[in-house]
DNA sequence: TCCTATGAGTACCGTACGGTACGGTTCGCA
DNA sequence: TGCGAACCGTACCGTACGGTACTCATAGGA
């Protein structure tokens, strides 16, 4: 079963016993089946067969457990760096398209819908400390990743910007535009899947149409 | 008293009290100041001066509350139709930026950000009605804006493109990308209100070299 | 074999919410 | 002047949540 795997794999890396990934794992399936409302203490201990008294023990409080279940899920996914292999158009091209499809995969997953509900709905009252969590764990590696890609492009004299983060942020909403808010709203997701390649496809030529080096 | 004013003409056009208009107004300053933990019945009711049971005769329950809030703060928005008049290539340029800045002013309002925190918290329970009326009656109106201008610049000659909601897309990521995700989960807009001309203006150069009838 | 730590299961407490019911008051109208 | 509708303010009810405390079972170590 991988999926004790990945939970054994994503405790280890940020100091958490196997139990209490488990017990993340049972908190983030309620959360993303029923939402906020579903995700109450007495509902993780029932789900995960451990005591209230567990959980506050583990994680504090509630929020502590909000940001564990981040945190958990965060380094379950594994960004992978782009290889320092001489680009070429194509080469370049096809990272840029596999970075797009990615990051579509990442915001559509359920797990990450989910929790960007719970941020953003905790978002209005003091701290907003789970929305700077989800940006610093879960879109600075998607930025990195893609910021590395781009200066790799400059580099070998495929692109050309003169601000990074202004490029970058191109591309992102060329990829996303209002999908991922769509998402977010509770649109469903239909046929879209499909779509995936092919939208990524035309988001990076278009992209490539506007900072690409030559003519 | 302008806000007075304001709420009388939306109350007008939505079947609703001058009462119930100023209502629904206080209940959107306590959700704008306290997030959605702050949208209590009893809440309202104190902040309005009206009792209860008024607030249950007048919108059903509490999502008829919330509906009516969603709908009330739409009328409020106008969105200004295109004018019909002759477009050459700066014309249409003044408008797109001019689109372009409305749009960033509307998302990054401190109501528009309190209501769709408040649909994306609701819209992993069953229906997501919330987030649907506020595609409806947000969204679309903004959409339709942007789409009779896109096809009044194809007509014109001006732009050039097949599937004019492709090319929507692409303008509206270019002008949103993630920024108003990055503050629905809480981020400060900080000096950012000062930079809407400059990135508007961005985005529409860029649209144009997209989808500009000619090189 | 005893001792201690860990944790499951449950009972409990204070609080706060959604929704309802009721008494008292104002205001339009005949 | 009397009547009825609308409505405010408040008390009330059932429920559910976060968090704490307590009991019992299990396991490992001296």
């Amino acid at each position: 079963m991988q999926r004790a795997e990945a939970t054994r794999e994503a405790s280890a890396g940020t100091g958490l016993t196997e139990r209490q990934g488990a017990v993340l794992e049972q908190a983030l399936r309620l959360l993303v089946d029923g939402g906020e409302r579903a995700l109450t203490t007495a509902g993780v201990a029932r789900a995960a067969n451990c005591s209230k008294e567990s959980l506050y023990k583990w994680f504090g409080d509630r929020e502590g457990l909000l940001s564990a279940m981040i945190a958990f899920q965060a380094s379950k996914v594994r960004t992978l760096d782009v290889s320092a292999e001489a680009l070429d158009a194509a080469s370049l091209k096809a990272h840029l398209v596999a970075f797009a499809r990615d990051l579509l995969d990442v915001l559509s997953g359920e797990v990450s819908l989910a929790l960007n509900r719970l941020a953003i709905g905790q978002a209005s009252r003091e701290g907003s400390r789970l929305g700077r969590l989800l940006q610093e764990r879960g879109r600075r590696p998607i930025g990195r990743r893609a910021g590395a890609l781009l200066e790799a492009g400059r580099k070998a004299g495929l692109l050309a910007f003169d601000d990074a983060e202004e490029a970058y942020g191109a591309l992102y909403g060329l990829i996303v535009s209002d999908w991922h808010l769509r998402l977010l709203l509770g649109e469903e997701t239909g046929a879209m899947k499909k779509d995936f390649s092919r939208r990524a496809e035309r988001a990076v030529d278009a992209f490539l149409k506007l900072y690409g080096a030559k003519a």
